[in-house]
RNA sequence: GGAGGAGUGGCCGAGUGGUCGAAGGCGGCGGUCUUGAAAACCGUUGAGUGUAAGCUCCGGGGGUUCGAAUCCCUCCUCCUCCGCCA
């Protein structure tokens, strides 16, 4: 959420900064004003009322309750009373309406978040590694999981509908060591392991910033007591100091946690229908982290550091690209991506997205730290996929492929499948 | 699922209709004393909003009342007992 004070203090800096998202966003944010300006008349003039009420109610200790006097005194604080809670129910309106409206509003884009409307103006900023080379034409990754017989769209086709799918065997396996080897990777960088639920209440996804907004994107329970599926870990890792003001000392604080992802992807459809790149579940190692407003930039170039490290120690081909404000998530105020060659399709696709949101989450959940004594600000917090695992073995799928129908495994990976050197079918 | 009980400041805990944002203790911070430390003693110590006066916050929301931490309703959370269960 956006810092109401600072709108109501700048607007025309807030109107430019939120254009960079693009027009229809500002408009948005014009009814504010209105709204802002009400809730201050009002808000001062009941404070008054509310004021003289509390010293009126003192008059009673003086006086016999069933005298004349305090009647009257009752009736002139009676009707007083009554004028402060028409106020209230007004000012409660503005005040959820006014909520709506900024819950609804992105985060401001970084200075050095560049210009632009859409990928074709995002910044590659960086570029790892090599493309494999062959001496075959490469296959995409789903002829060769499913050639290899550890992919099954069909039978995942069968019980669940599209865009799910079944590991077998191996497959499965090199799933579970890919998690594994990046969950240790993270450990060795600092991070503390958690294990969060999978299921979360309204509030926490209100929190990192999926609701109101994107409810359609979400799963959820039905019946009593709703519940929404986890879209990413960021959500509960995020929501793990809601409400709390933190010691400066802790900071930064750093999460690593493997969860499945389940997204209902509403509005792709036709998009990306063949292979594993858009499941409605899928499994992710996020990182998160709480830390000062004065280092969240430089904590953002460690976290795209410790996500570049997985795709390095693997082998895979990759470049780092920085997203244009029109183009990032709704919670970021600058955002990398990292995208991976996949050579069975001669493209990058996105592996892992890392971002910093400045105070936009902690102030939607309420996250602070003790700046100085008496001074208690915002905390930032950064997330970061390190990496999508289900992409990544999609890579490994492609980049590892072999003419002779086989999957090498990297070198890396090894130690986490007893030694195993090569898949064969 | 059934029956009971409880949620107060960083923690413990008093407060059952009116100067209560809240006694007391612990912890924290500052000081006195000390070569230093401990102990003891003194002071200080929640959050939000507002230029300020002030206003709001005693799990969340709603209600009764001139006035609610205190009474009522409702939701949430935790605890105890019984039942069920991976």
């Amino acid at each position: 959420m956006l810092d109401r004070k600072l709108i109501a203090k700048d607007p025309d800096r807030c109107r430019a900064a939120l254009a960079r998202r693009g027009e229809a966003t500002v408009a948005e944010l014009e009814p504010f004003f209105d709204l802002e300006t009400e809730w201050k008349a009002l808000k001062a003039e009941n404070d008054d009322k509310k004021h003289q009420l509390k010293q009126g109610g003192r008059g009673f200790k003086d006086l016999d309750p069933k005298g004349a006097e305090a009647k009257e005194l009752r009736q002139t604080l009676g009707t007083l009373s009554d004028g402060i809670k028409a106020a209230e129910q007004r000012i409660r309106e503005i005040e959820q309406t006014r909520e709506q409206l900024l819950l609804a509003l992105p985060n401001f884009p970084d200075e050095a978040t560049p210009d632009g409307a859409d990928e074709s103006d995002n910044v590659e900023v960086a570029r790892w590694g090599e493309p494999p080379v062959f001496d075959f034409e490469p296959r995409p990754h789903w002829e060769v999981g499913e050639s290899l017989g550890i992919l099954d769209f069909e039978a995942a086709a069968r019980m669940s509908g599209s865009r799910f799918a079944v590991l077998r065997g191996a497959g499965a396996r090199l799933e579970r060591a890919l998690a594994q080897l990046m969950l240790d990777s993270a450990r060795s960088r600092g991070y503390l392991e958690v294990a969060p639920p999978f299921l979360v209440r309204r509030h926490a996804m209100e929190g990192s910033g999926q609701l109101p907004k994107f409810e359609q994107e979400a799963f959820k329970t039905a019946g009593e007591g709703e519940l929404f599926l986890i879209p990413t870990a960021e959500v509960p890792l995020v929501n793990l100091h809601r409400e709390e003001i933190l010691d400066p000392e802790q900071l930064p604080l750093k999460y690593v946690a493997h969860t499945p992802c389940f997204r209902s992807e509403a509005g792709s459809h036709g998009k990306d229908v063949r292979g594993l790149i858009r499941q409605h579940q899928f499994n992710k190692v996020e990182l998160v982290k709480l830390t000062t407003p004065e280092s969240s930039a430089q904590e953002l170039e460690e976290l795209r550091a410790d996500a570049e490290h997985i795709l390095e120690i693997l082998g895979l081909h990759y470049r780092t690209i920085r997203l244009c404000a029109g183009d990032m998530g709704f919670s970021a105020a600058m955002t990398y991506d990292l995208e991976v060659w996949l050579p069975g399709q001669q493209t990058f696709r996105e592996i892992s997205s890392c971002s910093v949101c400045s105070d936009f989450q902690a102030r939607r959940a309420a996250i602070r730290y003790r700046a100085a004594p008496k001074k208690n600000r915002f905390v930032h917090t950064l997330n970061g996929s390190a990496l999508a695992v289900g992409r990544t073995l999609i890579a490994l799928f492609e980049n590892y492929q072999q003419g002779d129908g086989s999957l090498a495994i990297p070198e890396a990976l090894r130690p986490y499948l007893g030694g195993l050197e090569t898949l064969t079918p």
